[in-house]
DNA sequence: CATAGGATCGCCT
DNA sequence: GGCGATCCTATGT
């Protein structure tokens, strides 16, 4: 059983299997899409994909919101093909390619009409870690680098853009609350990363970032 | 139709 | 810390 320093101090150990108790579809509809990406840090993000599961605990997000964030793909409601399923009640996945070769992970929140979105930026994996470790190509890493960035988890966790739509209540990619009891001062909020093209909102506080 | 640029990563020095 | 990879999306003619 492996017990690394920081699972020590907020009191679990890995492997932490699935119980397949989600997140409810409330939890997604919150209209405050900032202290929503601030709450998912220490929940437990899975994937059962090719009859794989595996998962770890979210260590890092960011909030988009909607139409009054420059920094969003849905600024000023901007409803295109790739960005219309923002538009949709909380509780879908949207995954985008970036770069030509990285997916992006965002979980949809708020109402209906509401397009934020919160990218899943890093988590810690605590099961299946080696299907995670097989698919990050075996790298040669300390666990909690091997998907401690946005391209890196979705690479880990085989999330990938046709999972664009998935419902997080279903049983390929979900998340559950598995009570992991992070202190506040835990938490550090900062500038968004690589926005620089959203001119003022690019200062904005509104990622978040575990420290252990 | 053509074009610019991106919510990154890993390898190189 | 610098840079190339790589391709889709959005926008404009």
């Amino acid at each position: 059983m492996v017990k690394p320093e920081f699972l020590s101090k907020i009191g679990i150990e890995i492997p932490v299997p699935p119980s397949f108790k989600k997140i409810p579809l409330d939890y997604y509809l919150e209209n405050d899409v900032v202290s929503l990406a601030k709450s998912f840090i220490g929940k437990v993000l899975y994937t059962q994909i090719d009859n794989v599961i595996t998962g770890g605990i979210i260590t890092e997000t960011e909030a988009y919101r909607g139409p009054d964030d420059r920094a969003s793909h849905a600024y000023e409601n901007r409803k295109t093909q790739r960005t219309k399923i923002m538009f949709n009640s909380g509780g879908l996945a949207y995954v985008y390619l970036c770069y030509g070769i990285h997916q992006m992970f965002n979980i949809v929140s708020g109402e209906e009409g509401m397009p934020h979105a919160i990218l899943i930026r890093g988590i810690y994996p605590v099961y299946g870690v080696d299907s995670i470790q097989a698919r990050r190509n075996n790298i040669n890493k300390n666990v909690r680098e091997i998907c401690a960035g946005p391209g890196t988890l979705t690479q880990g966790l085989n999330i990938n853009v046709s999972h664009t739509g998935t419902s997080l209540l279903g049983d390929t990619i979900w998340l559950e609350d598995h009570k992991i009891h992070i202190h506040p001062n835990q938490i550090t909020a900062g500038p968004r990363i690589g926005i620089d093209y959203a001119g003022d909102d690019a200062n904005l506080p509104w990622r978040f970032l575990l420290n252990y």
